[in-house]
DNA sequence: ACGATGATGAAC
DNA sequence: TTCATCATCGTA
């Protein structure tokens, strides 16, 4: 079974896309090349309020796109060095999206894809990808191929210790994957 | 524990 | 135009 993700999967509550996402493989194409990973490890950053968003000030020219509707990606550059990957959610001009922090794509491409800067630096996702559909045409899609996700964790967003209250919402869903001896 | 490294947004 | 901040990572 091998269904792309369309616009309808995003365009929902938010942490139901999220947790929902866990299992689902992201796949990347660049021309005869594919290569695709399990999604392991996801945050939702979702709305207006949630201080924890680039969104919570306002419209800016980088967040734009996430007051699209779903089913589009948002990628900035964070520290100046790393790349961020998220998908936006939800409907046209509410401000959501859900960032892919982990994937599993094999034993030793885990060990490079564990961390949202490595992901998108082994997947070679770049600001180019900013605004583009999560479709082929993009060549950086989701799939959903069978699996599912029965037991999952749910934790505190990761280095958003600005966000006040907010910081401690468990908008972080992620499975833990035994990794055999290399 | 800390420095790398540069885009971003808010202040001036 | 300046300046503090930052959804991280590798090294120690």
């Amino acid at each position: 079974m091998r269904k792309i993700l369309s616009k309808t999967f995003f365009q929902r509550n938010t942490l139901a896309v999220a947790r929902e996402l866990l299992g689902k493989f992201l796949v990347r194409k660049i021309g005869k090349r594919e290569i695709a990973g399990i999604i392991t490890d996801v945050e939702a950053y979702d709305g207006l309020n949630d201080k924890a968003s680039h969104a919570s000030r306002g419209k800016t020219k980088r967040n734009e796109v996430m007051f699209r509707a779903g089913g589009v990606w948002y990628v900035y550059c964070v520290y100046g060095m790393y790349e961020m990957l998220n998908i936006v959610t939800r409907e046209k001009g509410y401000p959501s999206a859900i960032l892919i922090r982990g994937v599993l794509a094999d034993d030793v491409l885990y060990k490079k894809t564990n961390g949202p800067g490595k992901l998108t630096k082994f997947f070679c996702i770049k600001r180019s990808l900013n605004e583009n559909q999560a479709q082929k045409n993009s060549g950086l899609w989701i799939e959903d191929r069978g699996i599912k996700i029965k037991n999952f964790l749910r934790g505190k967003r990761i280095g958003i210790d600005y966000a006040g209250a907010w910081k401690h919402r468990l908008w972080r869903f992620y499975i833990m994957v035994e990794i055999a001896k290399i």
